[in-house]
DNA sequence: TCTGGGGTCCTAGGACCC
DNA sequence: TCTGGGGTCCTAGGACCC
């Protein structure tokens, strides 16, 4: 059997966890420009704001009612999440991480009677990280994401629901909207819905060859599993990261090349750090940029362009001259960007790298030391970018909350790309 | 005035090869 | 008049997730 936990209303919970007062009223919490609603607690919910409403358009009314808005602090929630994640390692044989608020867990035959052991999971968590979960458990992911929707909703099952045989398989499928079925998106929702399907007991009723002509093999995958036959399988260990992208909308439209380069570098930073977290090398980035699409009265233009790297690397140095140059042939004057973002779209492992044939690996070390002594201090001091290159000097007014929450003042541009490292 | 960020997977269609 | 057939690889775009 499957479990899976949701830690409920996640970033207002973790800033409850802090603040106790906030327990009770209605809390939203927002994206990066304070943009969007991203997450709200019950009581928000209540009022009838949703999540990735623009918070400028409910604003007055939000303020009205007293309404708590706070700006997301990113740093926190991963670190609360990380223990909230602890705390279900110790009680499970196997596990995985599916996103900063969700775990599937895995049980096997000695774990004895689930339903029980679901809530003690839920009182557990609660107990030691002051976060509130609900607890699915049933033979597939896809059932499980089912029962903690029931779990959630209704307080009377305690923070845990089971779907442990066929016939509350079908109850619970039958009070499940087709649109809150993991999987289904809005598309697929609308379409199910023209084929007069509203419920996930009618979609999983659907004859199988159907399923598959309409919905592809993804949409197949749903129908078997919400039938009881697992086909998504637990991913004990993390895969490698395909793609690494770091992206902000800016707070004030850029229409100046330099400013725009320090932004594009700003996120080359960012993306070569998690690069080298996850101990990779990009061989290929891609940048985009473009024009704030919701002011159409004002002149458009969105432009993507890909730049490979001569030799594979994580040096942030390579990584944000080799996004320059992709800039440079995308950037058109006379445009107002909005957005920004790089992408590293092909990497390898740190080892077994082909290089060039005019490389320098005596030179590559060096570098690598180097960006091995600046992670160590940038992770030590608050804020992760003390040390940042002098083209990236992007300031805090322009994009207020990076991943890397809390810029603090004092950063010291010590790494000038353009010059060259001086040796020693 | 003000509209998020970071991922994955699948498919169709073009390029290319024999 | 009439212009092969089949396979692989790559990419862009769509759909989904949190």
């Amino acid at each position: 059997m499957i479990g899976l936990v949701d830690c409920n209303n996640f970033f207002v919970s973790c800033e409850r966890v802090f603040s106790p007062s906030l327990e009770g009223r209605p809390v939203v919490v927002l994206s990066n420009n304070d943009g969007c609603i991203v997450a709200l607690s019950n009581e928000a919910k209540a009022m009838g704001l949703t999540r990735g409403t623009p918070y400028f358009k409910v604003r007055a009314m939000a303020e009205s009612h007293g309404v708590v808005a706070l700006s997301g602090n990113h740093r926190l929630y991963g670190d609360i999440s990380d223990r909230v994640m602890s705390v279900l390692r110790s009680l499970v044989p196997a596990m995985e991480i599916y996103s900063i608020d969700e775990a599937f867990l895995f049980f096997d035959q000695s774990t004895g009677c689930l339903d029980e052991f679901g809530r003690y999971i839920s009182d557990t968590v609660k107990r030691y990280t002051g976060i509130p979960v609900s607890v699915g458990i049933a033979s597939t992911k896809t059932l499980a994401k089912v029962a903690a929707r029931f779990a959630k909703k209704y307080s009377g099952y305690h923070g845990a629901c089971m779907i442990g045989d066929d016939a509350s398989r079908q109850r619970a499928l039958e009070l499940t909207g087709i649109g809150d079925v993991w999987g289904i998106g809005r598309r697929q929702c609308a379409h199910l819905q023209r084929m007069n399907v509203t419920t996930a007991a009618q979609f999983a009723a659907m004859e199988r060859d159907m399923v598959r002509r309409h919905f592809t093999v993804t949409g197949e995958k749903t129908w078997r599993e919400l039938n009881g036959e697992p086909c998504i399988e637990l991913h004990q260990t993390p895969a490698d990261r395909k793609s690494i992208s770091s992206s902000r909308s800016f707070s004030r439209d850029i229409y100046d090349f330099d400013e725009l380069r320090e932004a594009v570098c700003t996120f080359a930073a960012i993306a070569a750090r998690k690069l080298r977290r996850q101990q990779s090398l990009a061989m290929e980035l891609q940048v985009m940029i473009r024009t704030n699409r919701f002011h159409q009265q004002l002149p458009q233009y969105s432009a993507e362009s890909r730049e490979k790297l001569a030799d594979a690397s994580a040096d942030t140095m390579i990584i944000s001259a080799a996004a320059t140059n992709a800039l440079k042939r995308i950037y058109k004057p006379g445009y107002g960007y909005k957005k920004a973002s790089v992408t590293i779209t092909r990497m390898t492992g740190r080892d077994g790298v082909q290089q060039s044939l005019f490389c320098d690996m005596r030179d590559s070390a060096r570098r690598q030391r180097l960006m091995d002594v600046v992670d160590e201090i940038n992770d030590q001091i608050a804020g992760g970018a003390a040390l940042r290159l002098a083209s990236a000097r992007t300031p805090n007014s322009l994009i207020p909350h990076r991943t890397v929450a809390d810029v603090k003042s004092g950063s010291v541009d010590i790494l000038r790309p353009d010059r060259g490292l001086k040796r020693d």
